[in-house]
RNA sequence: CCAGACGGUUGGACGACCGCUGUCGGAUGCAAAUCCGGUGGAGGAAAGUCCGGGCUCCACGGAGAUACGGUGCCGGUUAACGACCGGCGGGGGCGACCCCAGGGACAGUGCCACAGAAAACAAACCGCCAGGACCGGAUCUCCUUCGGGAAAGCCGCUUCAGGCAAGGGUGAAACGGUGCGGUAAGAGCGCACCGCGCUUCUGGUAACAGCGGCGGCAGGGCAAACCCCACCGGGAGCAAGACCGAAUAGGAGCGGCCGGCGGCUGCGAAAGCAGUGACGCAGGGGCAUUUCCGCCCUGUCGCUCGGGUUGGUCGCGCGAGGCGUGCAGCAAUGUAUGCCCCAGAGGAAUGGUCGUCUCGUGCCUCGGCACGAACAGAACCCGGCUUACAGACCGUCUGGCAAU
């Protein structure tokens, strides 16, 4: 297990959340949206210099609060590595949670994460 | 050893890396913050939101009545309860044990389908019974003109007015059951036992139980139909509520009162008087404080109405608190004492990934390989109840089998 070089990780801190409902329905509405297996993407471009921010949308329908929990907390953790070292400038991302989400490899979730950004022109 | 009953505990373990959040300490910084280190960070049900409380706001003079809702054997426990514990009664099981919405049906109203004669003033469908009348039959006796006639009891049919409720049949249920006596046939009509009601005595705090006596016997079920009786109960809920922001806020309407200067309107030759709440000034207030500048508001008092409640802080965790031990009690529980501080989010932290082990299922070369890890996520807190739950462990007891 290689340890982290202190200087590289530059101390980039877990991306700003999307909190308000409103920020949400304007994210569904205006902006750009990707399926992928193991979620579904939307990207709102906001072009006011400030940080990226997401937020995490899992229904009712993928399960009890417990699945639900798990579902957003592994889209969660993906998005920070992922944002940790892939700049995608000012941005609205918001990542909905599918049954596939809990079962799919954490590597390819990652990894679908990154082609969605792609797909939806972020990156 | 097998089968079972009851109670309790537990609810995967360890490590590495990368994170989130509360708090404590330190460093940097004017500050906001950032960094480093320590430490805490989901459940037995966190669930359903079915009861009971604390807490908060609203309402409220006392007492009673009524309405509505709830509870309902007895005693105890508890802050309280519809909870719990111990009993009682009824039912089930060979047993350990389990189940019960368990006050009142002579206060009243109502319902009881179908079947059945009848479902609640008691009554009588098929029946059973002695009697009267008519008819028929055989038998005995008497009379005879030998054709038959008379009379008696018996049997049968029909019918009349009665007696009866044993038997049949219907039903979940029909004025208690079994047996013996009794009778025309029957019937608690009489008797024995059981059941029921009342009751002396005994035991028990009580529910109730036991022994005895008396009464031939009250009277169907449903109160989870209304109802009656006894007891209990104000309403809404942390999105409660409080503060900051922004406070002396500010806006609109109505009314009262007052009027520093100018302006405007009316009267007047003028001075002035009256009116007009604002167009300007002065004065006053706010933007943390002082000076200047700037911006905003503004006569004053009262009443009414509407907008704003995307933000921040508190409420918010030392509590009917947890663990251990002693004592009292059959127990629920109480009490004494020692130790401990044990989540606090807010689109909502309590995690993500990988590895080793544990457990389960499947496959097979018997040692590995796959797949899987019960139910389930705090949201003000506490006591219960209910529901969900893979597996593991412990204790007590019951019925068998075997051995001693």
């Amino acid at each position: 297990m290689a340890p982290d070089q202190p200087n590289m990780a530059a101390a980039k801190p877990a991306p700003q959340r999307l909190k308000q409902r409103s920020e949400f329905l304007r994210a569904a509405s205006k902006g750009r949206k990707a399926v992928a297996n193991g979620l579904v993407l939307q990207a709102l471009r906001r072009d006011d210099g400030l940080p990226a921010r997401v937020g995490f949308t899992v229904t009712k329908k993928v399960g009890n609060s417990v699945v639900r929990n798990r579902t957003r907390r592994r889209l969660k953790e993906a998005a920070r590595l992922l944002l940790r070292e892939v700049d995608v400038g000012s941005v609205d991302l918001v990542l909905i949670g599918r049954d596939a989400t809990r079962s799919r490899p954490f590597a390819a979730l990652i990894d679908d994460i990154r082609r969605s950004l792609g797909k939806a022109g972020v990156v």
